[in-house]
RNA sequence: GGGCCGUUAGCUCAGUGGUAGAGCACCUGCCUUUUAAGCAGGGGGUCGCAGGUUCGAUCCCUGCACGGCCUACCA
């Protein structure tokens, strides 16, 4: 960063001005009797033009000045709301009043006086006294457009932060998703724990993981890419309803949908299946709806959602029939199902697999439809090797992901608890592994010991937090979700 | 990885083959109920970086960096 600027020196200029009068710029405490929202409230009905009898003690940052001679209006904000300042030279003394004019816009300042409303019906704080804060050396971004630059919102948040309301509002939404799931969860009974983050396995999802190095014990360590393997070692130890929300790691591309760390809430439910974990679904987002948003009723980027349950269900295969036309089950192979994909002259990217064909299908040709909520269900077999197979079918097996506006935001099944089955789907994946497939499972022995100790029947639930946030807050990308989404580094970036 | 677009003052943005402008912010002066305060004056720029074309490049060309969108990848 540049320290030639010369605002800045400006600003430094004043910090030694402050510690030439012996004020300490940096001063360690301040004790608040109201922060700006209480006092908005509370004297809602002052009129205008007149007193209430309550003495404030207020801080914040400076948002904007308005120094008109003998009198000043800054504008504070606190992690409330914003208040206006009204100082005057009659009542503070001449050296007091021309220091507090000296005060920057980003200066963070402590005042205390009396609470009135100005003639014109603005709440105010009489300034009696005030004290320096913290002097920034920095000028804010421009006051009327905010902050434009994406690469500036992204890298440095916290000007993004003070700068744009959007951008506090997405913070604050997604922490009270956080807290209303945690809160829907707890009602359920379930228990929030921990698992590791280090594996020295990976698993639990298809995807290529990080891999980091521990000196001690001279071992390779993966970011964990799920939580899914643990938290069912939960399970089979008797915890019955589980669930955590953490961060996740999968080296892959950046996207608007994807971000090399996110955040997933996993839970699991012993003697529950994926019907189970459906309703589950459906309630939790609609309470989560209710209580963060006032309203199961959404807009997501154009359109009008309903997240009240029963949300629509439909198959896998009823799904890409209804789409493109073809029944899946009738090319079973992949040679028939890319003549068939031929022959209705649709446009799909060819994969290696059946199974990643038709899951080709449903993306290129139903995600995008999929608008409303919709549990789509009962995924070929080949797709997941840890959920269970549906009895009526053991080409299927029962899973279902959810999706909202165009969005897959989950995947849910009825977890596979049959170890001897358990360990034949991990030799079929260290077969496709061999074969050039990257993003296999693989083979988890500690894990299947585990299984074999005994499983009760199980439903499982991974619900990606960030989408779910994008969902909730109508956003366009992941990025304007995460705080700070991943960032190559800017070349010659150096601490100034 | 590929395509398209962007990068000009601290911020938001104009602009031109003859080395640059506005608004906000900043500085100075005036101003005791303003709120995008006002009025007057002023300072501030390696026009992302490196090459090339040209008498001359911020502008045209090439490469690079970073970012955005799309695409690819991705449970």
């Amino acid at each position: 960063m540049d320290t030639s600027n010369p605002l800045r020196e400006e600003r430094l200029r004043k910090l030694a001005e402050w510690r030439r009068r012996g004020i300490d710029p940096y001063p360690t405490r301040f004790v608040r009797s109201h922060v700006a929202q209480e006092l908005q409230q509370s004297l809602r009905d002052l009129p205008a033009g007149s007193e209430s009898t309550i003495r404030a003690r207020i801080a914040g940052r400076i948002t904007a000045r308005r120094v008109m001679g003998g009198a000043s209006f800054l504008d504070l904000r606190d992690g409330s709301g914003r208040i206006q300042l009204y100082a005057t030279v009659d009542v503070l003394g001449p050296e007091r009043y021309e220091l507090l004019t000296q005060i920057d816009i980003g200066d963070f300042l402590g005042v205390e006086g009396l609470v009135f409303r100005t003639k014109k019906g603005e709440l105010s704080v009489r300034v009696e006294e005030f004290t320096l804060l913290a002097k920034a050396l920095r000028p804010l971004p421009e006051k009327w457009h905010g902050l434009q630059d994406v690469e500036i919102r992204y890298r440095q948040r916290y000007l993004d932060l003070i700068a744009n309301d959007q951008a506090r509002r997405i913070a604050l939404t997604r922490s009270r998703i956080v807290s209303a799931m945690r809160r829907f969860l707890e009602s359920e009974g379930f228990l929030e724990v921990e698992t590791p983050i280090l594996q020295p396995l990976y698993g639990g999802a298809a995807a290529k993981p990080f891999t980091t190095y521990h000196n001690a014990l001279n071992m390779t360590l993966y970011l964990r890419i799920s939580d899914e393997l643990y938290l069912k070692r939960l399970i089979i130890g008797g915890l019955e309803k589980v669930y955590e929300i953490g961060k996740d790691f999968r080296n892959e591309g950046i996207s608007t949908k994807h971000n090399p760390e996110f955040t997933q809430m996993e839970c699991y439910w012993a003697y529950a299946d994926y019907t189970d974990m459906m309703a589950l679904t459906e309630r939790m987002i609609s309470q989560i709806a209710k209580e963060v948003l006032g309203s199961t009723r959404i807009r997501y980027q154009g359109h009008e959602i309903d997240l009240s349950p029963p949300w629509r269900r439909i198959t896998f295969r009823e799904a890409i029939l209804e789409h493109t036309g073809i029944d899946i089950e009738r090319f079973s192979t992949l040679s028939e199902l890319r003549e068939e994909i031929a022959r209705r002259r649709l446009i799909v990217d060819p994969q290696p697999t059946w199974g990643k064909q038709v899951d080709e299908l449903l993306k290129t040709y139903v995600e995008p439809k999929l608008i409303q909520p919709t549990f789509v269900l009962d995924y070929p077999l080949e797709l997941s090797p840890l959920a269970k197979r549906k009895p009526t079918n053991p080409n299927l097996v029962e899973r279902f992901e959810p999706f909202i506006g165009a969005m897959e935001f989950g995947n849910a099944f009825s977890e596979l608890n049959d170890p001897l089955d358990q360990r034949e789907r991990f030799l079929a994946q260290e077969a496709m592994r061999r074969a050039g497939d990257e993003e296999t499972q693989p083979l988890d022995e500690d894990f299947l010991t585990a299984l074999e100790y005994g499983m009760p029947p199980t439903g499982g639930l991974g619900i990606g937090i960030d989408r779910l946030t994008m969902i909730l807050t109508d956003s366009p990308s992941i990025r304007e979700v995460i705080l700070f989404p991943t960032l190559r580094p800017k070349k010659g970036e150096e601490a100034s």
